[in-house]
RNA sequence: GGAGAGAUGGCUGAGUGGUCGAAAGCGGCGGUCUUGAAAACCGUUGUCCCUCCCGGGACCGGGGGUUCGAAUCCCUCUCUCUCCGCCA
């Protein structure tokens, strides 16, 4: 949610901001709103402190002047009344138009409308040059049964799948190391729920933009998340930390599930676009000053990267432009690993910053030292998602004869298997 | 699934129609004392909105109602808890 005073005092800064995002919205409305929900309040303010100052003076009041007074008021306590039902109805309607203006990505953020508008900042590996033909995941899955689509369709529908034999622990594995990584680096390790109340999609901004992404529980009124930064965030929903107890930096072991409404048709050999997948994510809750979050940005980015190269991986830092941002995102880098199969960059990592955009949707505070609550700013990034880093490291990892060769920060985790096939 | 209980400030918890933004305790902050710390004692301490200021207003889970006046009474929704049953 964007600060509704600095709405007031630069709607041009954030009309820009949409438009850079490729968001609609009708800021002047919101602004009209504002503006009438604060003119209803201040007559109403006036109105209840006279009816107030008469109610008072009803107590000692002698019989005649109290039915006088009686008269009086009722007619004027009504007309409060209503005027209130109105006031809560702009209050809401306000909310409602708030909760759709985009967060206005920082200065430097490129600009541009779609993937083309990303620019690589850098790279680290070479991808692997095969002096055979090498063969994409679903064929080297095949072929040593680690996992199978097929009946995956046929049990749960279009990109479901079964992991099976090394896949299946070979996700495990995957799970295992970047958890250690992270908690070695400070990270308080998690296991979050998957199924979470509206208010922590909205307040994580994956709602009211984006509910069609979420699979809904409506019989309960729940949603599995998409990801855990979403129960992550929502941990310290409604409550007001100590500047001490900051940054507070999270991971979670969690599944994730997307519906992929609207990418009919996209991406659909093989486990890169799935309906479930299994991800650690790191999530920091940070002061709210620009230089800490970049820093915190740079640390979260850092740790992602560790990880691939940790696992040998060839991949790049892009740098994402603006149309391709979130409701609430102001920067954000996505890591690409690379897929022989795609024979290209694959997105295996998003790392975001936001600002105080989650934290006052989500009414997370913190105290500061001059007393006064503030909204801290969060950030998250991947740290590894599964089944898209099982494509890159199947592909990359291939033998001549067809074997596959495990990393070697996943072989403890494998218990000590090197090669699979 | 059945039966109850409850939702009050950072926390615990009192408050059943006006003097209640709300007792008390804890916690926090400041001070006295102390070589320092602890203890003790004194003071202070909710959130939000409008306003240049002075000041005003709202908030006792949400919404509606009764009343001149509601934390307090009524309705409703949401949430939490306890017991029983069922089950992982």
């Amino acid at each position: 949610m964007v600060d509704l005073r600095q709405l007031r005092d630069d709607p041009e800064r954030f009309r820009k901001g949409a438009e850079k995002k490729g968001f609609t919205v009708n800021i002047d409305e919101v602004l009209r709103c504002d503006d009438e929900r604060r003119r209803l309040q201040a007559a109403i303010d006036r109105r209840r402190q006279d009816l107030g100052l008469k109610s008072a003076r009803m107590k000692k009041a002698g019989d005649e002047e109290r039915r006088k007074l009686q008269d009086e008021l009722k007619n004027f306590s009504r007309e409060i009344k209503i005027d209130e039902i109105k006031l809560r109805q702009k209050e809401s309607d306000l909310e409602a138009g708030l909760l759709l203006i985009p967060n206005p990505p920082l200065e430097d953020v490129p600009v541009g409308k779609d993937e083309s508008g990303n620019i690589e900042i850098r790279r680290w590996g070479e991808p692997p040059e095969f002096s055979f033909e090498p063969k994409d995941h679903v064929e080297l899955g095949a072929a040593h049964d680690l996992f199978d689509i097929e009946r995956g369709v046929k049990v749960a529908g279009t990109r479901s799948y079964y992991l099976k034999n090394e896949g299946a622990m070979l996700e495990d594995a995957l799970m295992r190391y970047a958890m250690d990584f992270l908690v070695k680096r400070g990270y308080t390790p998690f296991v979050t729920p998957v199924i979470v109340r509206e208010e922590c999609m909205v307040g994580s901004g994956y709602f009211p933009v984006g509910t069609e992404e979420a699979y809904a529980i409506e019989k309960d009124g729940l949603y599995l998340i998409g990801t855990s930064e979403v129960a992550l965030l929502s941990y310290h929903k409604d409550e007001i930390l100590t500047e001490e107890e900051l940054p507070k930096k999270y991971a979670a072991s969690t599944t994730c599930f997307r519906r992929e409404a609207g990418s009919y048709g996209k991406d659909t050999r093989g486990l890169y676009r799935v309906h479930q997948f299994q991800k650690i994510e790191q999530v920091v809750i940070c002061r709210d000053d620009p230089d800490e979050m970049q820093k915190l940005h740079e640390e979260l980015l850092r740790n992602a990267e560790e990880i691939v190269q940790g696992l040998g991986l060839p991949y790049r830092v892009v740098e994402v432009c603006t149309g391709e941002m979130g409701m609430g995102q102001i920067k954000k880098h996505d890591i690409e690993c690379w897929m022989p199969g795609r024979g290209g960059f694959g997105e295996t990592h998003s790392c975001s910053s936001f600002g105080d955009f989650q934290s006052r949707r989500s009414k997370l505070r913190f105290k500061g030292a001059d007393g006064k609550n503030r909204f801290p700013f969060t950030l998250n990034n991947t740290a590894a998602a599964s089944p898209r880093l099982l494509i890159a490291i199947l592909e990359t990892c291939q033998n001549p004869d067809g074997s596959v060769t495990v990393p070697d920060a996943l072989v403890p985790y494998m218990n000590g298997k090197t090669r699979i096939g």
